[in-house]
RNA sequence: GGGCGCUUAGCUCAGUUGGUUCAGAGCACCUGCCUUACAAGCAGGGGGUCACAGGUUCGAAUCCUGUAGCGCCCACCA
């Protein structure tokens, strides 16, 4: 580690020391005596698990950073505070990496089978798996580190198992076919929250399905009855019209649908009608799904690739027929011509062939969702299948009753409403996947013959428990990535067992992720926290926003808009990262950053960490080796100023502790800037700069010293959890006064709370005055030029008996303002000539300037502004007053040209009477 | 189609229960300074009819209604 406080911050060279060195000490772990023997009141973070292939984006960065904040604030406050880190086995996701690298290599992984496969994953995952942890610890996350877990270690495999095992006692859990969303791609079902919708541009063909000369009747009376949907060749055929968006569906339609008691169909129903392309005949229906009001009110079913269609097949008995293999192309049910051919060419050649059949009524453009799966962007396909379910009804009711009651909070709340409609409309969910890379569903098949028991177990059986025979087939799924997720709370701490960590650790507290995750995560780890544990597995849910770039589009992979983490790191550091972050992290909104322009991007931070650096090399060379008086030692001595920042620490304790309870880091980083450069840098340290230099056991300079450390320590506790290095780096430099104990570190120093005893509204207001003294004074100086080094005499009018007072009480702060700022204060004689200014208690201050700027010159000068201005304003009040422009040029040019006028004129007077005060002579 | 949110300085955003302390911050911009902590800095400065139109009120960026634009979530409309 640089022992040198180098002059300029070099974060490289510091933060990894410190990090390591933090780890060492233990400053981040915690056991769980320390909450059942020890009393401290836990508060407790589990971290969204990243996926164990991913790599640090700045979406992590931000979610990362907030429960940083949140964890060594708490540690801070003395809280059993504890961060349990880790990561997901991401079924899908992991399973695509390493089947593109099996790819690569021209194999697939059925080349390898299943075990083999399996295993590649594995030692994948373990050669790659730890990278985002460590650069989770780059940026400063002060999780316990002992305690990383892994959703497929074994441990949590045991809870997934046991979970799966009870919720099947329970007859929740069930096997059935439905329409799943199926990846062509990923081949396996997806849930609903897996299949994202993409709007789209489609088309919507019109088919004609053409009726047997039988029913030619009852059409041409539908016909009358104003059935638009029915309709007469020219070679005299009767036929029906329906509208899909995906034509090689019509293949496996079974039925054409119309409302029960859509009054124009009726004759219809129970009819046939000729299925193109196919040789089949197809009845009409009647059901209450079809809305007549919409397009002709005749819909086709295909109930092996609809879901409402696969409703209507439930509820009026057509026959379901699947006419795609699990790849998406046309399997042997359709005819010859088609079969094997992909879903989108096969589109093409249904509308080509039913072109030349004349039953192709058109099409026309067509916007509307289209689901694609979540991880491979390929169009989704609904398809019939035979897959696991998750009854959620029962388990979504105590998750709902903890957001109404307020046992679960969301911020910001307008999540919550999001978050309880989804639990009242609930839908179970399809838990299978057909992956090789998960949790294996724990269920066995019996194939002896007349037996077919289904096993579901805790531990695998060696043989049928109802025939004894030993022909068992375990069920080839594996389990949804969230099925292990959900249970991330209490799996983490070693649930079923009943361990210490649970009775310490369970239930946590805060939930700190992305909206886009909380039907998928937050919603069920709620519903599994209630039905496993008895209780919700947190009572905050914090919900940050989405990490996008200088045109608010979201930082992708694919968009290449993304901005690295660890780049952002080498080159400014974790402090700058994090405090950048947090500046932008309002509740509720969004964060932009210039992936194109780090440099200013992350500019908030970099100067915030450069200028503490600064500020702090500053404040410990100043204070210097000597022995440093406690606080309380050197009241007696304690100068306005002093007072005055005192006041201000506590108060700024004080809003930042709210803020952070509310998780307005905005508003946080906002107090701590505006307390840390504001007051202390530009303002306290320019003040006690003179004291801090008096000889040695001099009483002010001792207690500027001793207010100094003071002040410093607790600045850089409270900023601690913003930027825990640099401020680290500095504490551990602090001269500690006598008397004292020093706390271990940093990390674990008590977090400042609010001080009543130097809270001094006295001194605040009284700062505040003299602070506008000074600024006024410095505005009017520049105004005349009145040079920087020049010391300047002040007349100060006006006052009120009280304001004078005070300031005669203070002069030694008024000298060090001398100082400070070259000026001097006199009494008022003759006034002469001089610029002047009102403060706000009406105080008049008097710069004189005789003397210090050339008059005049400054005259001159004056003069010839004024009449450029003059001749400015009359051309523009020439064009104003020409008709020709003021009803012929665009409304906004002629409300422009006004402005300037006015401006103009603004100047011009402005400076005149700057001009008159001159020549006051 | 339903629900929610946003619109404030060139950019990104703060503005808690309507009121001197509210029109702010950071970045960008202009001017002057390399003042022995800091030029990744200091000091000073310009810039906003708080989307638009109505309404409530003594008083509205803040509350109500409507309009426009943008964004998000949910949804089985072929």
């Amino acid at each position: 580690m640089a022992d040198e406080l180098e002059t300029r911050l070099n974060p490289q060279a510091i933060e990894a020391a410190l990090y390591a060195r933090a780890r060492e000490r233990g400053d981040f772990s915690l056991s769980p005596d320390a909450v059942l023997d020890g009393g401290k009141d836990p508060y407790v973070i589990v971290i969204p698990p990243p996926n164990v292939t991913a790599v640090l984006h700045m979406g992590h960065g931000l979610n990362n950073t907030v429960q940083d904040v949140l964890i060594r604030w708490r540690r801070m406050q003395g809280r059993g505070a504890l961060w349990v880190p880790g990561t997901d086995h991401a079924g899908i996701a992991t399973q695509n990496v390493v089947e593109r690298q099996l790819q690569k290599e021209g194999k697939s992984r059925f080349d390898l089978g299943r075990e083999a496969f399996e295993k590649r994953v594995w030692s994948f995952v373990e050669e790659t798996g730890g990278t985002i942890l460590e650069q989770l610890q780059a940026i400063g996350a002060s999780c316990d580190w002992e305690r990383t877990r892994f959703t497929l270690e074994p441990e949590l495999s045991t809870a997934v198992r046991e979970v799966f095992v009870r919720l099947y006692e329970k007859g929740l859990i069930y096997r059935g076919e439905y329409i799943i969303n199926w990846c062509p791609r990923c081949l396996t079902a997806l849930s609903n929250e897996e299949a994202e919708p993409v709007e789209l541009e489609g088309r919507l063909s019109h088919l004609r399905y053409a009726f047997p000369a039988e029913a030619a009747g009852a059409a041409a009376k539908a016909r009358e009855a104003g059935g638009e949907a029915i309709g007469q060749g020219e070679d005299g055929r009767w036929f029906l019209t329906v509208s899909t968006t995906r034509p090689e569906t019509m293949l496996g339609d079974t039925g054409v649908a119309v409302h029960p008691d859509d009054d124009r169909y009726r004759p219809l129903v129970g009819l046939s009608v000729e299925l193109p392309l196919t040789g089949r005949t197809i009845p009409i229906v009647a059901d209450a799904f079809v809305d007549p009001e919409f397009g002709t009110g005749m819909v086709k079913v295909t109930p092996a690739h609809d879901p409402n269609d696969f409703e209507i097949s439930r509820r009026t008995g057509l026959e379901v027929l699947n006419v795609l293999t699990p790849e998406g192309a046309m399997n042997d049910e359709v005819p010859d011509a088609f079969r094997g051919l992909d879903r989108f060419e096969a589109r093409r050649q249904v509308i080509r062939k039913l072109k030349e059949a004349g039953l192709f009524a058109g099409d026309e453009p067509h916007r509307h969702s289209v689901p694609h799966c979540y991880r491979c962007e390929t169009v989704v396909e609904p398809r019939l299948s035979e897959q696991w379910f998750v009854r959620m009804a029962p388990l979504a009711e105590p998750a709902l009753a903890a957001s109404r009651d307020g046992t679960v909070a969301f911020y910001p709340e307008r999540w919550k409403k999001t978050y309880e409609e989804w639990l009242e409309n609930i839908r179970d969910w399809c838990i299978s996947r057909q992956l090789w890379w998960g949790h294996r569903i724990p269920v066995w098949y019996c194939r002896a013959e007349g037996c077919g028991d289904v096993i579901c177990a805790r531990v695998d059986p060696e043989e049928c428990l109802a025939c004894g025979g030993r022909e068992l087939e375990r069920d080839p799924d594996v389990l949804d990535t969230w099925f292990s997720s959900w249970l991330w709370p209490f799996s983490v701490f070693g649930w079923p067992g009943k361990t210490d960590d649970l009775k310490a650790f369970y239930p946590g507290h805060t939930l700190v992720t992305a909206p886009e995750i909380l039907f998928f995560w937050v919603a069920r780890m709620v519903m599994a926290g209630y039905e496993f544990m008895g209780e919700a597995p947190f009572d905050s849910v914090f919900l940050h926003g989405t990490v996008r770039d200088a045109q608010g589009r979201k930082m992708s992979k694919s968009l290449g808009n993304g901005i690295d983490p660890m780049e952002v790191v080498d080159q400014y550091g974790a402090d700058a990262l994090r405090y950048t972050v947090l500046s932008l992290c309002g509740v509720g909104t969004d964060i932009h950053l210039d992936h194109e322009d780090l440099d200013s991007a992350f500019a908030p931070g970099r100067n915030f960490a450069n200028k503490l650096w600064n500020a702090g090399r500053f404040t410990l060379m100043s204070v210097g080796d000597g022995p440093v008086r406690p606080l309380h030692e050197v009241s007696d001595f304690l100068d306005p100023a002093d007072r005055w920042i005192l006041s201000r620490l506590s108060s700024t304790a004080d809003g930042m502790t709210r803020g952070l309870e509310r998780f307005r880091f905005h508003e946080v980083v906002e107090l701590a800037h505006h307390f840390f450069r504001g007051d202390f840098a530009d303002w306290y340290l320019e003040l006690v700069k003179g004291r801090l230099r008096g000889e040695e056991g001099d009483a002010s300079r001792e207690a500027a010293r001793a207010v100094l450390v003071h002040v410093f320590d607790r600045t850089l506790r409270l900023l601690h959890p913003l930027v825990p290095f640099v401020t680290e780096f500095l504490w551990d430099r602090i001269p500690w006064p006598e008397g004292v104990e020093r706390p271990e570190s940093l990390a674990r120093a008590p977090w400042p709370e609010r001080d009543p005893e130097y809270e001094d509204a006295g001194a605040e207001r009284s700062m505040a005055g003299f602070q506008e003294l000074v600024t006024t004074v410095r505005s009017l100086r520049k105004e005349y030029g009145v040079g920087e080094g020049a010391k300047v005499e002040l007349v100060l009018t006006g006052m009120a008996d009280e304001a004078r007072s005070a300031m005669e009480r203070d002069a030694g702060r008024l000298r060090a303002l001398a100082r400070v700022e070259g000026l001097f204060f006199g009494t008022a004689e003759g006034r002469g000539v001089g610029a002047s200014a009102v403060l706000l208690d009406g105080t008049e201050v008097f710069l004189p300037l005789a003397g210090l700027v050339d008059l005049d010159r400054e005259r001159e000068r004056l003069q010839k502004e004024i009449e450029r201005l003059d001749g400015q304003l009359r051309g523009s009040e020439q064009k104003l007053g020409n008709e020709g422009f003021t009803s012929r040029a665009p409304e906004e040019v002629v409300q422009k040209e006004r402005e300037k006028a006015a401006t103009f004129r603004d100047q011009r007077d402005k400076l005149s009477e700057k001009l008159q005060t001159l020549r006051a002579e």
